[in-house]
RNA sequence: GUGGGCGUAGCUCAGCUGGUAGAGCACUCGGUUGUGGUCCGAGAUGUCGCGGGUUCGAGCCCCGUCGCUCACCCCA
């Protein structure tokens, strides 16, 4: 054993699956950029109480998960656990909120939970997430779902589902919880659940456990309490998902495990990933604003798992669309051959070619071999004869083919070679 | 925080009822001079997670410990 190890319970990712993990973090975020959100960069802790306030006391990210620590002031500081409190203080704080509405943003980066590691859940783990303030049309709700949606679509994702459900207003809830309440109490449960339901009587319908599950089968659902604002609010997301042919099922047990959701919430589950199955979730947050000082602005959002949607990619058996090889593989023999493998390796990339030059080679036919295995498509060899010719043999490696060009139209004919491919 | 499984070469693992370690892949070199993939040959590689115990002798048995992993709780 090494050493040193990484902390536990935190994603590494090196090559060649940190290609992967590039590109499905590129491709996740890519249609939130086409929908016109921008980047908003965040610091990666924030002051704990904003996080209490934000999140929840009663939620288990709270009072349970949570990285805190004091820093040299004295502050009570944590490793964020989430991204959308963060994301709403800093609008609040640069008055973001006061121009055109609603503010779009997304982020993508590092979030933490000290839980105990398991399958696609760990302490360091990496989100792209996005946050629409300021309008409660839902037509933004279907924007924000459609392009979660797009996302997994695009890397090709074909065995993951979209639940969603309305948690509806203050009112809708109050009406709701007084009957859940009124049910619950008659249920044989164990003490820590019992304790779980005074915080938040909603997250027990989470509960994985058989003998809670067949004892919540006839409890008062939310759904059925929802204020006519909220219901209309609702059915008219669905409509447009509809509109948009994104399947959706709605899941009346849903709960969320951060406490500023209201309304539209959603979860994105994976059939392939085991026990931690949901790739990506979000929803409305219609007092969080407020909560944290701000505007009385309604908002949405959502966080995808980066990390859980490359093991999904992988379980599917998804392979990423970026190469793991350069264009040139550029073999270069002897010290003069070195110092002209370098500037033909500038000029290559100036044509936006990439190229590997052959480190410490002195014998060519290891040198092929590892042309070979770093699977560039073109390979050319740098040698006494080249230098005092100025001409090269440019190969083909899937062919074995080689044609002859000058040192100085290189980059062009490679140009010309990759695109005729 | 609770429970199950597992820790042997870089990787995946084998190692029979205890006799101080092996395979495949990967790696390095070679199969005559500057051309790869296949094939053949040669080579390097391990404090068998760590500590203690039982034993003439432990990778194998016992205890402890650390780590990894899966699941519960919960979540991305």
């Amino acid at each position: 054993m090494t050493q040193y190890q990484a902390p536990k319970g935190v994603s590494e990712y090196f090559p060649p699956r940190s290609l992967a993990f590039e590109w499905v973090r590129e491709t996740l975020v890519a249609p939130a950029k086409l929908a016109g959100y921008n980047l908003l960069e965040l610091p990666i802790f924030e002051d704990t109480e904003l996080f209490t306030r934000g999140v929840g006391a009663s939620t288990d990210v709270v009072s349970k998960e949570m990285y805190t620590f004091e820093d040299r002031g004295g502050r009570s500081i944590t490793l964020r656990p989430e991204g959308t409190v963060g994301a709403l203080r800093a609008i609040i704080e640069h008055n973001l909120d006061r121009a055109s509405l609603p503010v779009k943003i997304w982020y993508a980066g590092a979030f933490f939970r000290a839980e105990r590691p398991q399958a696609g859940r760990y302490r360091q783990f990496y989100s792209v997430g996005i946050e629409a303030v300021g309008s409660d049309d839902p037509a933004l709700d279907a924007e924000v779902i459609s392009i979660a949606y797009e996302g997994f679509k695009n890397l090709g994702l074909k065995k993951f589902r979209l639940e969603i459900t309305s948690l509806g207003d203050r009112q809708s809830r109050a009406a709701h919880r007084i009957d859940l309440l009124k049910y619950i109490s008659t249920l044989d449960l164990d003490e820590s659940t019992k304790e779980r339901v005074k915080l938040n009587p909603l997250r027990i319908f989470d509960d994985k456990r058989p003998q809670v599950r067949l004892q919540m089968q006839e409890a008062p659902k939310l759904l059925d309490y929802l204020s006519d604002e909220s219901r209309v609010h609702f059915e008219t997301v669905q409509k447009y998902l509809q509109a948009l042919h994104i399947e959706f099922e709605i899941n009346p047990r849903m709960v969320r495990g951060l406490d500023y959701y209201t309304g539209t919430t959603f979860e994105f589950v994976h059939d392939l990933l085991g026990a931690q199955s949901g790739i990506g979730g979000g929803g409305r947050y219609d007092g969080l604003m407020e909560e944290i000082g701000g505007q009385p602005l309604t908002g949405i959002g959502f966080g995808l798992g980066i990390d859980r949607a490359l093991l999904a990619v992988e379980a599917e058996g998804l392979q990423p669309s970026t190469p793991t090889h350069s264009d040139l593989y550029l073999i270069a023999l002897g010290e003069m051959a070195k110092v002209q493998a370098l500037i033909t390796a500038q000029n290559v990339k100036s044509e936006g070619i990439s190229v590997e030059i052959a480190f410490g080679e002195k014998v060519l036919k290891n040198a092929m071999k590892r042309a070979d295995k770093n699977g560039a498509p073109f390979v050319v060899i740098l040698g006494d004869s080249e230098l005092s010719t100025g001409s090269v043999e440019l190969k083909e490696m899937k062919t074995g083919t080689t044609f002859s060009v000058t040192l100085s139209s290189l980059p062009q004919a490679l140009r010309q070679a990759l695109d005729g491919r």
